[in-house]
DNA sequence: ATGAAAGCGCTAACAT
DNA sequence: ATGTTAGCGCTTTCAT
């Protein structure tokens, strides 16, 4: 009869592995930073008592001394956007070459529970915060870059309590634009991204390139959001106010999961896409990149931006820098088959 | 001129808390737990000083003593598959409801990498483990279940060191071929998922079910997985594979991902869906749900697993339970447009 | 090269 | 109702 049923056992101390190897303390902790600092013999005693006992070292107890945990919270705006999944890719992987743990967290675009989220990560003494579109206000982001280091991205900040890296949606809007100009296209929609972070830049680097072509006859604007649904509504929006023989050449919805909605819209009216209309997204995500899609996209490197928030973040826990800084990312062009030169309509 | 350049003040403890608000650290921590079992007049006092200080308890300090720390350690076996996505939504709003905090880590479906992230879970102490769809094998499972409850999910288990939950792969598979035999196909193929967990497990529910219907002659089951090009490539062999006439008019692929990788080879060849081949995925993924995409599946309730999962595994820390449980979910059914009744050829 | 001792910030008996 | 005390498991001077 076991003696607790199926109780798990109390895990082995550091106390434990000494006293199976016969020494202090001291040289067990000794050995788990820099075992050649001890004496051959012990440190294989110890060595082999840490495997005898399957010891793990408890990493709380280590960092209430050590007043680091080696934990790096992140808090992402929305785990069903792929863009996420890619960033946190990319975070992981690098946290885990510099033997960080990541501690994930979300507040599901609602900005109290988004402040709830940040304290669980405070409490849980994380040496810094690495926040992904956050929404709350930016007293709440102040107020948090007041205990530890914290990196804040894609969302433009005034404050300067937060080192801040972002893409620069500014420019992702005029290369789109850029883009479609030299397709020969001059009447262009932008199914735009809502009070989303980063939608407004890319909003006015579109309304900037469109106007130094001279295009603002032909340009459309109108209202949609970063999901299927807003783009979607935004194209039906567009097909419905359009005078007929005026409806846009291209659309350029303010991300992919947008544009996959412009899509649908279009094909259902029976438009064939690049033929009648070109559609174009933003974040070049796996979703444009799937052939039954092939969206023609803005890549923001999610997962570069993921390492580089982590280097920033790991450059101010080494006390190596105190100024905050901003890093604005370059877009690319990714084209696929969703875009093409319009149709001669008239010569 | 600051006293140290920008560095983060040292924290409130408790102890300045119990200093400011004149009491001992004994009532500060009473009120941290339960507010009424202490004066009225200390306890507003302390409130107050908490506030004032922007006091935050130290989960660290509070887990080294009472030997838990609210946090549950879940591996993801990819980012980038949106069912994980799903599922970690699922997780992340239960486990917030039961006021505990989630550390995710990934081994990128690799069995090395994996141990790796177990291990730096367990490292930070956290409660129990949630493993979805691991590759490690079953030793290391038993090993990490050694030192904490451990839930495992969509991947079938000899040991009964851990918690089970999966959907019923086999079902699904069944249910996937009912629908279409419903439907009236007979020449029905499967584009499998390799070796992947649950990968199996629904092919032999297909296999079953179409032997069942006496469909054996018109069955093809091609080697896939679990991603597009997977789907991609096993279409391609299918067409290449099949006599002319012959090609199945309906193809059930082994998930929502390698099904879009069907519906583009198909779509290649100049093949219509639902009109020449009807289509199914598996998972139910926001992918099967977009307009442009609008597959049938097969749910699998991604979002509800991680809630059972957090459910059994609390169970466990309650210590309410001490025999291992395995969960099986029944998967259901999704019907879209890309499946539809085959063409007639001959009456 | 090794050990002793003093905490890290908190909780939980045990007093009063 | 409130204070005292003894740790939790570890690191880190400081001696030896």
């Amino acid at each position: 009869m076991k003696p607790s049923p199926s109780r798990h056992q109390r895990r082995p101390t550091i106390v434990d592995v000494a006293q199976r190897a016969g020494v202090s303390k001291s040289l067990v902790s000794l050995v788990l930073r820099d075992p050649t600092s001890v004496g051959l013999e012990n440190r294989e005693a110890i060595l082999a008592a840490m495997a005898d006992l399957a010891y793990r070292p408890n990493a709380m107890a280590r960092g209430l001394v050590r007043r680091r945990t080696g934990m790096l919270g992140v808090l992402l705006s929305d785990l069903s956007n792929p863009f996420f999944g890619e960033l946190s890719a990319g975070l992981l992987r690098r946290a885990r070459e510099l033997d960080l743990a990541v501690v994930f967290n979300t507040g599901n675009r609602d900005p109290r529970s988004e402040e709830e989220a940040i304290g669980s990560l405070l409490e849980l003494r994380a040496d810094g915060l690495i926040l992904a579109g956050p929404q709350v206000g930016e007293e709440a982001l102040e107020r948090a870059a007041a205990e530890v280091p914290v990196v804040v991205l894609n969302r433009p900040l005034e404050t300067e309590a937060c080192d801040c890296v972002t893409d620069d949606d500014e420019a992702g809007g005029r290369i789109a634009v850029e883009h479609l100009v030299g397709l020969g296209h001059r009447r262009i929609a932008h199914v735009d991204g809502g009070p989303g972070a980063g939608a407004g830049m890319r909003r006015r680097g579109f309304e900037a390139a469109m106007r130094e072509h001279g295009l603002l006859a032909g340009m459309h604007v109108v209202e949609g959001s970063f999901t299927e649904q807003g783009g979607y509504d935004g194209a039906r929006a567009l097909l419905r106010t359009c005078a007929p023989g005026t409806l846009p050449t291209a659309i350029f919805a303010a991300n992919d999961l947008a544009a996959i909605g412009v899509l649908s819209a279009l094909e259902e009216t029976g438009l064939r896409i690049p033929d009648d209309v070109s559609v174009m997204g933003y974040d070049n995500s796996f979703l444009a990149s799937l052939r039954h899609v092939s969206l023609t996209s803005i890549d923001q490197d999610a997962d570069g931006l993921g390492v580089i928030a982590v280097d920033r973040l790991v450059e101010r826990l080494g006390g190596g820098r105190s100024h905050p800084v901003r890093v604005v990312t370059r877009p690319t062009l990714v084209p696929r088959s969703s875009t093409a030169p319009p149709r001669k309509e008239s010569p």
